[in-house]
DNA sequence: GCCGTTTTCGGCCCGACTGTTTTCAGTCG
C-alpha cells in the first residue's frame, strides 16, 4: 500500500458516500483527508504504520485510525463494506460531463444504471428522459459527454498546450472591447498536465465578448454561453472557459481562477480572518465598519493579506502561503538564468539533428555550452554508441569546438543503467566523458527496493554525473517505474549526484513534487530538454517553469552555472562537488 | 469528519450556468 493508493482509497470513499447522500461535509473531510496524504512531506505510510500519524492538519481521529488499518494489512473494513453497496463499475459515471452524485444516484436507483454501457442504452431508449429532475437535453448531453470521454483523453501535456495557449491569447487582445487580457488554470500554474483552459478577460461588454469567444477558428462546439462565461470544446479536443469580468475585478478573477482550489480555500480562509470575504470579484468588508481596500492588481491581494507575493507555481497549498507569511519564499528560478544544458541527442544515435545542427541552436537560444548524451551500446533500438564510436564523437566534438569561438560542448553519454546497477561502459571509458548521465531504459517492472538498489548502485558510480528521468514516466501513457522517491534523493545527496529534471514533456521526470526536498537535502538540479531534435531544446522553457513549482532557485540549478563554473565542478571529484 | 483568540458545538468558500423548473437543485470550477 503506497501513499497514491491510501489517498485513492479516501476518494473512492468520498465518492460513495455523495452516492449515499451523506452529509457533505463529512464527504470533504475525506476529499481533503486525500490531498493531504497526497501533499504530505513525510512518509505517510511509515507514519500510519507506526500509528504516528498524529497533529496533522485535516487528519483527525478517525481518518487516522483508517490510514492506519489501510497501512498495516492493506485493507479496510470500512471501505470494502461501503463498495460493497454499489457495483464497481459505478465509479466510471463520474467520468461524464454533467453528472454528479445526485444525477447518478437517481439513474442507479430508479434505472438500475451500473455502468458507462448501461448509461448510453438508456439514454438511446429514451428513459432517462423521463426521470424527474431530468429531460430530453440532460440525455443529450449526457449523450455527448460519453462521446467526449471516449474520443479524448482528459488530460493534456503542459509542453504541448503552449501553442494553442498563444494564439488564442493573441486573437482575444485584438478585441477592441477587451482591455486585458490572461490565461489562468492550471496552465499558468505549470502543472505538468492541463485538464482544460481557462481565459480570462476585462471587458464592458461581456456577452458580446463571450459570443465573439464561441467562434474563434479553434472552436469545435460550444457547451455553454452567457453575461460573463463561455465554455467550449477546442478542435484539439480539450475543454476551454473563457470568463469575462469588470476591469476592477479582473485582479480578483485572474487570482481566483488560476487556483489551485485549494490554495483559494486558504486564501478566503484567511481573508476572513482579516474581515473580508474574497470571491472572484473583490474583497468585500463582512461589517461596516471594516473599509473596502483598493486593489490594482494581483500583487495588492496577497499584499493585503499580509502575504509575500506566491508565484503562480507555486500556488497548490503546499506550503506556500505559510512561507509568504514569514516572507520566506524561495527566489525562482527563471529561463533567462540558464546558461547550458546537458542530456541531448544527435544523430550519431536517435536523435534527428546533427551535432552541428544542434550546437547551432543551442547557440541561438543564447546558451555558453551545450551537453551532448547520445545513447549507449545497450540501447540498441536507439542506435546506442558503443566504445568506438563513443569515443570516435569525443575526438569530433574537440575539432568541431575549435571553431565555435568559446562556445564549450560537453561531451557524455546516457549511459545505461544495467540490471544490477552497473553501467553500459566500463569506467576507463568513462573517464574519458566530460559527464554522465545514467539512466535506466530496460526491465521496468522491477519491484521498488531492487529498482531502488539498482538506481542507487549506479549513482554511486565516480563517473556518473547525474541520474537521467528518475521514474521513467511517460505521462499518461506510461506508469513509473516503482522507485522509492526519498531513499534515491538521499542517495544522491550522500553521493553528490545530480537528479535530472527531464523537461521532455512526456516526462517532467523527477516530479515536481519532489523538487523541494531534494532542494532541502543539497542535492542539485539539472534541467534537461532530452533534445531528439534542434526543436526540441526549446523545452528548456516548461522545464523552468516546473523546477519552479518545485520551489527550485537558480543556485540550485546546475545549468544557471558558466561554462567556466561548470568545467570547475566537472573536474572536482564527485565528493567534493 | 475536522476544527478552535466565537475552542468541544456548530460551523465548514463562493458564484455562474443549465435544465427543469415556476423558484430551484445539480453540477462545475
Amino acid at each position: 500500500m503506497n501513499r497514491e493508493e491510501m489517498a485513492g482509497v479516501l476518494d473512492k470513499i468520498a465518492l460513495l458516500m455523495e452516492l449515499k447522500g451523506e452529509n457533505p461535509f463529512k464527504v470533504r473531510a475525506y476529499r481533503q483527508g486525500a490531498e493531504v496524504v497526497l501533499a504530505m512531506e513525510e512518509d505517510v505510510v511509515e507514519l500510519a504504520k507506526n500509528d504516528t500519524l498524529n497533529g496533522i492538519k485535516g487528519i483527525g481521529e478517525a481518518l487516522r485510525d483508517k490510514l492506519g488499518e489501510l497501512a498495516k494489512t492493506g485493507k479496510l473494513e470500512f471501505y470494502e463494506k461501503l463498495k460493497e453497496e454499489f457495483p464497481p463499475t459505478i465509479f466510471d459515471l463520474f467520468e461524464v460531463q454533467g453528472l454528479g452524485p445526485k444525477k447518478i444516484k437517481a439513474l442507479y436507483e430508479e434505472l438500475g444504471v451500473v455502468s458507462l454501457e448501461k448509461l448510453k442504452a438508456a439514454c438511446l431508449e429514451g428513459r432517462v428522459a423521463t426521470l424527474a429532475g431530468f429531460g430530453e437535453k440532460t440525455q443529450s448531453k449526457i449523450l455527448e459527454g460519453i462521446a467526449a470521454n471516449e474520443k479524448f483523453a482528459d488530460r493534456f501535456l503542459l509542453g504541448k498546450t503552449g501553442i494553442v495557449v498563444e494564439s488564442i491569447l493573441e486573437m482575444l487582445r485584438m478585441h477592441p472591447e477587451i482591455s486585458r487580457v490572461a490565461v489562468a488554470g492550471s496552465y499558468r500554474r505549470a502543472k505538468e498536465t492541463v485538464g482544460d483552459l481557462d481565459f480570462l478577460v476585462a471587458t464592458k461588454e461581456g456577452a458580446l465578448v463571450c459570443e465573439d469567444f464561441t467562434t474563434l477558428p479553434e472552436v469545435e462546439s460550444v457547451i455553454a454561453c452567457g453575461e460573463t462565461k463561455a465554455s467550449v470544446r477546442l478542435k484539439n479536443g480539450m475543454h476551454c472557459d473563457l470568463r469575462a469580468v469588470k476591469n476592477a475585478e479582473f485582479p480578483f478573477a485572474l487570482q481566483y481562477f488560476t487556483g489551485s482550489k485549494e490554495h483559494n480555500v486558504a486564501l478566503r480562509s484567511l481573508a476572513l480572518k482579516k474581515g473580508w470575504s474574497l470571491n472572484e470579484y473583490g474583497l468585500n468588508p463582512i461589517s461596516d465598519k471594516i473599509e473596502r481596500p483598493s486593489v490594482e492588481d494581483e500583487k495588492d491581494i496577497y499584499q493585503l493579506l499580509g502575504l509575500q507575493y506566491i508565484e503562480p507555481e507555486l500556488r497548490e497549498n503546499r506550503g506556500e502561503i505559510e512561507a509568504a507569511a514569514e516572507k520566506q519564499l524561495p527566489r525562482l528560478v527563471e529561463l533567462m538564468n540558464l546558461r547550458g544544458t546537458f542530456h541531448n541527442h544527435t544523430t550519431a544515435s536517435d536523435g534527428k539533428d546533427s551535432l552541428e545542427g544542434m550546437v547551432e541552436e543551442a547557440m541561438d537560444l543564447g546558451l555558453q555550452y551545450l551537453g551532448i548524451s547520445d545513447h549507449s551500446k545497450s540501447s540498441f533500438w536507439a542506435n546506442g554508441l558503443n566504445e568506438e564510436r563513443l569515443l570516435a564523437q569525443i575526438a569530433e566534438i574537440r575539432n568541431l569546438e575549435k571553431s565555435l569561438n568559446g562556445f564549450r560542448i560537453f561531451s557524455g553519454n546516457e549511459v545505461d543503467i544495467l540490471k544490477d546497477g552497473s553501467l553500459d561502459f566500463s569506467d576507463d571509458i568513462l573517464a574519458q566523458l566530460d559527464f554522465c548521465v545514467a539512466s535506466v531504459h530496460n526491465l521496468m517492472n522491477m519491484d521498488e527496493a531492487t529498482m531502488t538498489a539498482r538506481i542507487c548502485r549506479a549513482m554511486e558510480n565516480e563517473h556518473v554525473t547525474m541520474l537521467g528521468h528518475l521514474t521513467g514516466r511517460l505521462l499518461m501513457k506510461r506508469e513509473p517505474y516503482a522507485v522509492d522517491h526519498a531513499k534515491i534523493i538521499d542517495c544522491a545527496a550522500a553521493t553528490r549526484t545530480v537528479i535530472e529534471l527531464n523537461c521532455s514533456p512526456m516526462r517532467m521526470d523527477m516530479d515536481w513534487r519532489w523538487w523541494k526536498r531534494a532542494r532541502d537535502k543539497g542535492v542539485l538540479c539539472s534541467i534537461n530538454p532530452d533534445a531528439h531534435s534542434r526543436a526540441q531544446l526549446h523545452y528548456l522553457g516548461q522545464g523552468v517553469r516546473i523546477a519552479r513549482k518545485g520551489w527550485l532557485r537558480k543556485e540550485d540549478v546546475l545549468n544557471t552555472r558558466s561554462a567556466q563554473e561548470i568545467e570547475a565542478f566537472l573536474s572536482k571529484p564527485k565528493a567534493e562537488r
